[in-house]
DNA sequence: GTGAAAGCGCTAACAA
DNA sequence: TTGTTAGCGCTTTCAC
């Protein structure tokens, strides 16, 4: 823990006033006449204190201020009401999304979201994964299914609810709620084959540490490789790969000396960079050349021409991953039914960019 | 707080195995042969401990599966390394860069943060608050000015710094990082207005709640009235809109009897929206109509034609937040030598779709 | 429906 | 540099 001792605030004007410390449950209970452990009760509607007790007790505390502390309810009943949740980036609408879907989930069950940024790092990874045990959260959700050792560890040796999202791992840690990545740009490539794409390329970035995006990568190989179509392959950044990038990327493709016929990309925002780079240059799409992204993201479907992309259903694997964990920690019976895996299927979203109208 | 009691893990392999309760500091003391404070002291890197002794206690600590336990932490020492965050939502890049910034400093100085969506609600708001404090962080940070009277005073009587982002509150509740946004549209009509534009539209969500929208209109319509140019008001969908509402809104702007020459969008995701739109219509921007935005957001710059935007400078407003924040928690002399409102001058940002090249 | 006693796992304060 | 004692503010447990 960190940081200096609190002052408390002393406003301009009274500053005669005495420093009263922050009033705890006991000043209350002495202030209504009950014993703290009705006032303890009182605030948790669950128990049976009389109604009328209750109300006296929680207007008086609303009138001096009082703030329930859960540093000591959670110490005492070993129980903090926190679910940790690790991804590697804020800065992407796709992980944004899942976190909105958790949250909703979570906060009306009364949990509070503890969030932590990986920077596609395992090593950050780790250390983070530590950091948030350390605040005893009551489940841990992490992205993706690739940790270091000591990593695994921890989350085996914590003794609460692990579940690995966005991805399907072939050694899951505890629970899982995701898909397969490679499968999909494998339904993508063939989209395009039947869209009549024999060349093709994929842009993504430099993706150590983005196994979603490596993941992504090989599914598209493994396809050309199947349909025994040509393809090249361009990294360019690193993630989450940017539109401008999307653009850079694209320019190496089309000053190339084998022409493409489609280029499928590792998400919609480097997608949509290479979507305007070619009409900056007057590159026709899909007629001179098809443009596919990944997850839709609003701007697949308001570009224009709209872009062919994979929903992966973002905020779907948020909120299904709160009602797990909602039946994991809440549940008594549905708990101990809980899928170990859990599969979202992802959705092909066919647009202008790779079917001409 | 809430849930059931914790099952530890039991592997399908070894379910004969001693549930071992996970080991405390004392442990730790019993296995080195020291006393639970010099475990203490081990873990806290400042405190005098012999080196030999602190190597010892860590690789045991290790070995022994410790992972330290800050709910007994926090309430002993009255600090949790909490800092409280709320925002309106996070399907927003704007705010996500926001705490983006406000994250990397304190998650550098050892402070996590604590967040929580209002969804543009002040009574929401409110609740959050509450609930926030209820976990004791160190500092509150939130969004704009506008709050509750409740929530006013909850922040007030707090005892913690207390920073409104986003908005100069006319009265403050403690410190503010941000800018006027009335001002900052004021200068984008100034800029229409010297491109040649006279007839003006703003589009914008339905702002109950949205107060930083609310400026942006006012501004709006001040500037046009100080420059008497005529104007008209769009208000279509609830915030953050999206850029489908921006492209039906000026759906309604194109059609209108009355010719317009540039429309202010609330947001670059709705002039983005209003752009395509015009695309798919066959209407010229700029020269047809000039379209303006908000923010800065990615988009702005790869659209095409770029989008003239305002940059708030999003992820300033959080990463000086936490300046500000670590000072006053950390800092001593330069704590209290901290400005009460630290104004972060929005950027004009002029591209193609107000000024033809 | 309410209360008394004990203690969660750390660390502040003081002592050696 | 290390140890001892007490207690943070709740809630568990048991008693009535």
């Amino acid at each position: 823990m960190a940081s200096l001792p609190r002052k408390r605030n002393v406003s301009g004007k009274d500053q005669r006033t005495i420093l009263h410390k922050p009033p705890k449950m006991a000043d209350i209970a002495k202030a209504v006449g009950v014993s703290p452990m009705t006032v303890s009760r009182a605030f948790r509607r669950d128990a049976s204190v009389g109604e009328a007790t209750r109300r006296k007790i929680l207007q008086i505390a609303e009138e001096m201020g009082y703030v329930f502390d859960s540093t000591a309810s959670n110490l005492r009943s070993q129980r903090t009401g926190f679910v940790a949740i690790t991804i590697p980036s804020l800065n992407n609408s796709n992980f944004a999304d899942t976190v909105r879907g958790l949250n909703e989930v979570l906060q009306a069950a009364g949990l509070q979201v503890l969030l932590g940024y990986t920077n596609y790092d395992v090593d950050e990874e780790e250390r983070l994964i530590e950091q948030l045990l350390r605040r005893r959260p009551e489940a841990i959700v992490v992205t993706g299914g690739h940790h270091t050792d000591r990593a695994r560890r921890l989350l085996k040796s914590a003794g609460i609810p692990v579940v690995e999202t966005w991805d399907i791992p072939k050694s899951p840690v505890g629970y899982t709620v995701g898909f397969s990545n490679a499968d999909a740009m494998c339904r993508m490539v063939d989209h395009l084959r039947s869209a009549g794409a024999q060349r093709l390329a994929f842009i993504g970035g430099d993706d150590k540490g983005d196994t979603r995006g490596a993941d992504r990568r090989r599914g598209f190989v493994a396809a050309a490789e199947r349909l025994r179509l040509e393809y090249q392959l361009i990294s360019l950044g690193s993630p989450p790969i940017s539109m401008r990038e999307g653009a850079q990327a694209i320019v190496e493709v089309l000053d190339a000396r084998q022409p493409v016929d489609a280029v499928v990309c590792v998400s919609d925002l480097a997608a949509f960079g290479a979507l305007t780079e070619c009409q900056r240059r007057g590159v026709s799409v899909p007629d001179d050349v098809m443009i596919a992204g990944f997850g839709a993201y609003d701007i697949a479907e308001v570009a224009l021409p709209g872009l062919t992309t994979m929903d992966a259903h973002s905020m779907t694997i948020g909120s299904r991953t709160g009602e797990l964990l909602v039946a994991l920690l809440r549940g008594g019976t549905d708990g101990a039914a809980a899928k170990k895996v859990s599969h979202i299927e992802p959705t092909l979203r066919i647009s202008g960019s790779t079917v001409s109208r």
